[in-house]
DNA sequence: TGGCTATTTGGCTACATTGCCATATAGAAT
DNA sequence: ATTCTATATGGCAATGTAGCCAAATAGCCA
């Protein structure tokens, strides 16, 4: 592979592994509605405020979310909002896959 | 966060999961144009045989690509044609972060 | 100033992923 | 049947990721 091609991949797997983890789907999806501060993210998924603060980070450092900081808190919005348009696709793919397993059940039913 | 709504994240995340690696973005986009089999897609990327294989396989593990067998050789194609789309939006995101990271630079010179 | 609150960072352990090699399998060709 | 070709699988070492705890930092408020 020509290495300018092979970088250009490396870039985008980048970006598409920062959104590659269940919490930072679900930051992704919330912030696509509301912004949000660390506090309020870490009460909703549940985990170590630590470990929301280094899935922000990831999230910022893949250029998907951006931050301000108001009063006592820190905001994160999301910064392209195109992001939500390819979950959409991700659930068709997940309804094909569902589909396909319904045949497959019914092929053995016969 | 509600079992249920973790649950879908989890499933996102899994075919996310999937694209999240170079080499396995550049079949995608390859196969979006074309069908293609493993020797092909071997040679296009330079990598042992038996690591494209398991690259493949991640693949239609996520329901991602289809295969079929024909005369000697395997043939995988693209099963879900918007998963391009959003490799489009994941190219929004770079030029966003190309554009903001020069205007840092910019701001630098000053 | 000194204590609060919100967030980040470092350190650590457990676990997952990658990629190569060697080997197995499956089907086609002789 | 044997050999050849294409693909898949098992095993292993190296590397990367996740999440918790403890500790550091930064800005607000008495």
């Amino acid at each position: 592979m020509k290495s300018m091609v092979k970088h250009q991949h490396e870039a985008r797997a980048k970006i598409i592994k920062a959104m590659a983890h269940p919490s930072r789907l679900f930051i992704i999806e919330e912030l696509s509605k509301h912004e949000r501060c660390v506090g309020e993210l870490t009460d909703m998924i549940g985990a170590d405020a630590s470990t929301i603060s280094k899935h922000l980070s990831v999230l910022k450092n893949a250029g998907l979310v951006a931050d301000e900081k108001r009063a006592n808190s820190i905001y994160y919005t999301l910064r392209c909002s195109c992001i939500m348009d390819f979950v959409n696709c991700v659930e068709d793919v997940l309804s094909a896959n569902a589909k396909q397993h319904n045949e497959i059940l019914k092929s053995f039913k016969k």
